[in-house]
RNA sequence: GGGCCGUUAGCUCAGUUUGGUAGAGCAACGGACUUUUAAUCCGUAGGUCGAAGGUUCGACUCCUUCACGGCUCACCA
């Protein structure tokens, strides 16, 4: 038996045999070879040989070598079929005991599923028609120790799933296409941006000043330089900076960090697109998010209406546009529309709903607390909801004609928020008294309201021309073209409590 | 944070209602088998039933607390 120290956790009797198996290896030569080149992979293999005759097969004599995890194994006697699992997906290997060299059968049938195996060999096709490597060489080349779980159900265990990707990402194909899709979906907005000249960027994810969102930061600390920062909430207000700068369509597809409640919609880090035009309105980030949600659904699915959950989504036709007063009203039928801003009728109609009204808030945070325990939810289709109020909108742009609106809205789909984007506030002195009523609310006990940024007003005091800009959560978008109804299934390594090992 | 549900062999699951000392399939181990497709056939081994207490002659089963997870409500993004 092996020393302790070797030992993994979860030890057990089908380990040991596994190590046992790896011991007698290292004594006979080097038990993690590494000089083995494939010239194949398994898609590449069907895709161009599928088609061929059996018989064509034979004559043609294709010598590949592949390599990959073994699957499956069926020993049969004196010949076996192997499956191994390349990055694609599988190949079929047989093994006959008569073709190999002497002894080497006996040495593979002591191997196990799991194992990660080269193979070189001609092509051919079974009695089935399945494209199969007759095996003239075979190397084990690295041994696996752990079982893997049963075949058939694959792991279905939803902690295991999360906390030990690798072993999902080997058993569940299903998996690894939702992670296949979500790099796709990436790929797909960094070229729809680099196609209209946005410059993608890199900011600060450690801030002295957290801001750019209405969130709670964690915490951490310098060492050296003995300060306090903040794990980036939002990109925004540096992305900004830029634009000041003279970048004029930026864009950083972000991980950010909010120190609040984790859910099937919310994990502690996660990631955002955020973009700023400049010259264009939140009318103009409109129309981009409608082409871009066609563009991706087209491109990644290949129909502009899916199924998502419960749901059927059209994409095809334009996006519902309604105001937040407007939409208010369309879900409560019998709220009186002349008093949409009356603080104390609304103060009634949100307490009535089971808010707790804070002293300090205002018709805009009461609109909004009635909106997401009325409307969010019963927003189905594409929908972009418009006119927010300024007064939760602290670095959105006024609206002209109604100061108390901004040029905001937010895109909904399913009933969540997939967006976020405005008109910015270039006004450096409307900006500076925003931050001011933000850091009144902190004082009155608000621990999500924003700090005062006096580097950010300096840069706006330079001038940040007229701007939009759109915050976009990936993790969401991917749930939605994935189907997937937990955000942890989007993620590779979702955040779980520590594991306790023992 | 509240509510509901779950945790049994490496994995997928029975067994809990009605307490009597734990089962199957796959995987493993030994054997048979040269075209399998969840291969098949014969045999063997494998579990302090999430943890700790309690009730009981006796607890996987009933009770309490805790841990972890799932769903959901609340809060938020």
């Amino acid at each position: 038996m092996n020393e302790n120290k070797n030992k993994g956790p979860d030890e057990n009797a089908l380990i040991a045999e596994r190590r046992r198996k790896l011991t007698e290896m290292r004594e006979v030569g080097n038990a993690y070879p590494n000089d083995f080149r494939r010239n194949a992979l398994a898609d590449e293999l069907h895709q161009t040989y599928g088609g061929h005759e059996g018989d064509h097969l034979r004559e043609e004599e294709i010598h590949v070598k592949v390599s990959g995890r073994m699957m499956v194994k069926r020993v049969m006697g004196k010949a076996s079929f192997i499956k191994l699992k390349d990055r694609t997906t599988q190949i079929q290997v047989r093994l006959e005991r008569d073709r190999l060299a002497e002894g080497l059968y006996q040495k593979f049938k002591k191997w196990d599923v799991g194992d990660i195996l080269c193979v070189s060999g001609t092509l051919f096709k079974t009695n089935t028609g399945e494209l199969t490597v007759m095996a003239e060489e075979v190397t084990l080349v690295t041994k696996s120790l752990r079982p893997l779980p049963e075949k058939f159900h694959g792991l279905a265990d939803q902690e295991m799933r999360y906390r030990q990707r690798y072993v999902d990402l080997i058993m569940n194909e299903e998996s690894r296409d939702v992670f296949r899709i979500r790099s796709q979906i990436i790929t797909y907005i960094r070229a729809f941006l680099d196609s209209q000249d946005f410059l993608e960027v890199e900011t600060p994810m450690m801030h002295s000043t957290p801001g750019g969102a209405v969130a709670r930061p964690f915490e951490t600390h310098h060492n050296a330089l003995d300060m306090k920062l903040f794990l980036r909430i939002a990109p925004e207000l540096f992305l900004k900076r830029l634009v000041v700068g003279g970048f004029e369509r930026v864009y950083e597809i972000n991980r950010s960090f909010r120190n609040e409640g984790v859910s099937t919609q919310h994990n502690p880090e996660f990631t955002m697109l955020e973009l700023y035009r400049a010259y264009a309105d939140y009318n103009d980030l409109i129309e981009m998010i409608e082409a871009l949600f066609k563009g991706l659904s087209q491109s990644i699915l290949g129909s502009t209406t899916i199924t998502y959950q419960e749901d059927e989504i059209d994409f095809s036709k334009p996006f519902a546009r309604i105001t937040v007063e407007d939409v208010i009203q369309k879900f409560n039928p019998d709220i009186d529309a002349t008093r949409l801003r009356d603080r104390e009728y609304l103060a009634g109609l949100a307490t009535d709903l089971g808010v707790k009204v804070q002293d300090n808030a205002g018709a805009g945070k009461l609109q909004m607390e009635i909106f997401d325990k009325t409307c969010e939810t019963k927003l189905r289709q594409p929908t972009f909801v418009t006119a927010y109020p300024t007064e939760v909108s602290p670095l959105s742009r006024r609206n002209d004609d109604d100061p108390f609106l901004t040029d905001r809205f937010e895109f909904f789909v399913v009933g969540r928020e997939l967006a976020n984007g405005f008109s910015e506030l270039n006004d450096p002195e409307d900006q500076a008294e925003r931050f001011r009523e933000q850091v009144e609310n902190a004082a009155a006990g608000d621990d999500e309201a924003m700090s005062y940024d006096h580097d950010y007003i300096r840069a706006l005091e330079y001038g940040l021309p007229p701007t939009a800009g759109l915050g976009l959560g990936i993790d969401r978008l991917v749930m939605l073209l994935t189907n997937s109804a937990s955000i942890r299934d989007v993620l590779l390594f979702p955040y779980m409590r520590p594991e306790v090992f023992d």
